[in-house]
DNA sequence: CATTCTCTGACTATCTTTGACCTATTGAGT
DNA sequence: ACTCAATAGGTCAAAGATAGTCAGAGAATG
């Protein structure tokens, strides 16, 4: 088996037995593997992406650790259906909007986090000189992060 | 954990028992936490700013001391404060995490509000091939239009 | 074979901790 | 008042401890 598969299997039993986030030392990890420590940022970047939903923190210097969170779960279906197909590569401000505004009703995302995200992806908020088309791609990249950390906390 | 939590920590449960400040000797915390007395500057500096919400004040010599006090500050006045004179045309990502966990500290904005705001302006929802000073510049922004909405509803 | 996936290593970036040296304040002795 | 020793805290650079990035070699796949 290759040992890309192992690392993640075994980071994906410390999150089943554990809870949904586990936390670990990369040098420690890798050693554990015999590989090379970006062996570890290599597993983490192909299968522990947010597409994969996961979302991954870390620090460095003396102390420093890498943390995954499982975001994929029962009640965020909503949310992932949104991030994995809804949402492309580029999303405009109406759309945005509708999307945002389908949350609130559906009571997924409270009236004031609403209005915080339409504030965001707005024109006005956006306004340095770029084209459109790069616009919509980072409206869209914007709102599947949002949604993500939404999804990460309404793990149920 | 690390050293420097420890202090860190060490400290804010001192302010949260007993008041907005606190007075301390650098030396006798150094040996307390068995540590160089300049490590005591060092958390200082990067957990106690006046970025992260705490002003300083020492004295050398003979009954020197360090205060550290925790401001409290109304939450609109602070939100305008940011809004007309901190934050200017740019801010890097790692400042505007920084003004985010501090609104968290002072409960202007909710945890989850906070998880959601970090995540937009991160490295990761913008990344679009445009210019760093460009995606600064948006930033700066994208932390007005939201502060800005935050003090929409902030009547205080 | 060509392509895509894995894996490594050299280099880089960031965070922490310490120690040598510097500056300010106080008080005793003159 | 003046001086100096004792007592604080401040600064900064260097070392230590982690993690990240990226190009290219190697392996698997179709």
């Amino acid at each position: 088996m290759r040992l890309s598969d192992s690392i993640e299997q075994f980071i994906k039993e410390l999150l089943n037995e554990e809870s949904t986030e586990v936390e670990l030392k990369r040098n420690e990890l890798a050693e554990y593997f015999g590989c090379a420590p970006s062996q570890i940022n290599y597993v983490l970047a192909t299968r522990f992406s947010p597409d994969h939903g996961y979302l991954t923190e870390s620090r460095r210097g003396g102390g420093g650790y890498i943390r995954i969170v499982r975001v994929v779960q029962a009640g965020s279906q909503r949310l992932m259906y949104l991030v994995n197909d809804r949402i492309g590569d580029s999303l405009e401000e109406e759309e945005c909007l509708r999307l945002i505004s389908q949350l609130k009703e559906q009571r997924i995302v409270t009236a004031d986090e609403a209005a915080l995200m339409a504030s965001v992806i707005s024109g006005r908020a956006l306004a340095v000189p770029v084209p459109d088309a790069l616009k919509n791609a980072m409206r869209a990249k914007m709102m599947k992060s949002m949604l993500m950390t939404i999804a990460a906390r309404n793990r149920d």
